[in-house]
RNA sequence: GAGGCAGGUUGUCCUGUCGCGUCCUGCUUCGGGCAGGAUGAGGAAAGUCCGGGCAACACAGAGCAGCAUACUUCCUAACGGGAAGCCGGUCUGCGAAGCAGGCCGCGAGAAAGUGCCGCAGAAAAUAACCGCCUAAGCCCGGUGAUGCCGGGCCGGCAAGGGUGAAAACGUGAGGUAAGAGCUCACGGCUUAUCCGGGUGACCGGAUAAGGGGGUAAACCUUAUGCGUUGAAAGGCCAAAUAUACCGGGGACUGAGGGUUGCUCGCCCGAUCCCGGCGGGUAGGCCGUUAGAGGCAGCAUGUGAAUGCUGUCCAAGACAAAUGACAGGAAGCACAUGUCAGAUGUGCCACAGAACCCGGCUUACAGGCCUGCCUCUUGU
RNA sequence: UGUCCCGUGGUGUAAUUGGCAACACGUCUGACUCUGGAUCAGAAGAGUCCAGGUUCGACCCCUGGCGGGACAA
């Protein structure tokens, strides 16, 4: 299905916060991207000795977030064009990434902060998206998972 | 008919496929999911420039300080907003004064006080450089002279010159040694009183007095208003720990605190307060969307607006939904073409709610309406 | 959401009772040198973010806008 539920979003402070500080990233024109990708049974020792809040828990194998800075666009209606632009092309081209992670039974926080300065298009930006989820797909295969551990002192230091 | 300016108003629509937030109903394997239905950005949502609602602080009090406003009357919940006027300035038209119209105005007080006014100039505020005058007083000289002539001292004057943004009412006459609102006539200004008109600012007139340059978007004075802090206000729930340790202070004769710049007043106050070094939390709900609401009609009013009646409106997110793509229609521009229809290409603005309202300001493709100006055509 | 500050040559800063917009670096020209650098001499370059207003006169005071920055658990 191309959804793109609010489940699917990153909207979790210390989810957040996770995967700025321990995420991996790379840069692939328009995107830089920071990614985070651990076995989901390992979810709960983010949030040690307690319930995990709602909008942590991994219905969908992945949380996705759009950052667009306000420096290259000034405007907010510009900002919200892009955001939707990016969350159209994720939600057209999610499905293989989904059923990739699906066979690794991971999960995966991903950011994608848009770092071009000019009002991107379509086709480009569905074009750029879908390599991006391919570059990641390879990535995660080569490098394995990570592991979480304590989260108290990832958040900590 | 075309163009320009100003003001007001409006500011795209339809279909298909995929998708998002919230609410309701139902189902379910129920901290989740599925199906159906309803609903989902603006005139400025913006800037955050004013005013309110609302909330907390003792349902809030005094003084000082501070801030804001400033022609009048009215509208309004309130306002620094708006309406109608008054006055001043400026432009245009007709013109003899004057009248009409447009535009602009933070438009109280300079006769309460203080300060400032560069350069130039004698002087920038109890004026005297050049200049004008020696009538009165004193002295000297000439001469027969208590007079006259000449000179000096003590002085008098503010007309003329020149400087400047600004020079101590203007013009004319009288007056005088020379002069001066010193006096008079006309004109103009300020203050006070009275009369008439107007709710009032003010206007018209009369009488008396006066002679004071400008600057208050300099300090200031007067009048009026303002308690402070803002949804990160504030209330509730959940979770988590440490009343650890070190130093200092204090315990009713009061340390400290109470979201107010200072003082007072009032209130709270001991498992307390300050500093250091550490530890824990980072989640949810309410506040939170229907209100000084819109539209129409009638009535009142010059108008802003108000009253009555009818009718229509239900975004509510929270790292933040309201979208994407395709096709078509409408509108505009250009080209081709034309009696007209048409065809093709391009364009379709500014901009995205974040507690809620009333204003202001700023941005804006195109359409419509009103007024004014210019040009052209016809009568 | 709210509060505060700033805007001057190409760059960084001055300019206070409101009275000629100044300084340094940089740039350009010339001298010195075989050439360059350094040094010396000289010159150009702004009307103070924009638009109004107050005043005789505005970088300075007032109003509105534009742009940039900072702060608030």
């Amino acid at each position: 299905m191309h959804t793109f539920k609010k489940n699917e979003r990153l909207g979790n402070f210390r989810l957040r916060q996770l995967l700025f500080t321990r995420g991996k990233h790379f840069f692939h024109y328009p995107f830089r991207v920071v990614w985070l990708c651990f076995p989901r049974e390992e979810l709960p020792k983010v949030f040690p000795g307690k319930m995990i809040p709602s909008n942590a828990r991994f219905t969908y194998p992945s949380k996705f977030l759009v950052s667009v800075p306000r420096r290259n666009f000034n405007k907010a209606v510009h900002r919200n064009r892009v955001k939707r632009l990016v969350r159209e092309a994720f939600r057209k081209n999610k499905n293989s990434f989904y059923s990739f992670l699906d066979r690794k039974n991971a999960c995966c926080l991903l950011g994608m902060i848009y770092a071009g300065k000019n009002m991107p298009d379509y086709a480009a930006t569905m074009r750029s998206v879908r390599e991006v989820l391919d570059i990641l797909a390879e990535r995660i295969d080569k490098e394995g998972l990570d592991h979480e551990g304590d989260a108290r002192q990832i958040i900590g230091e």
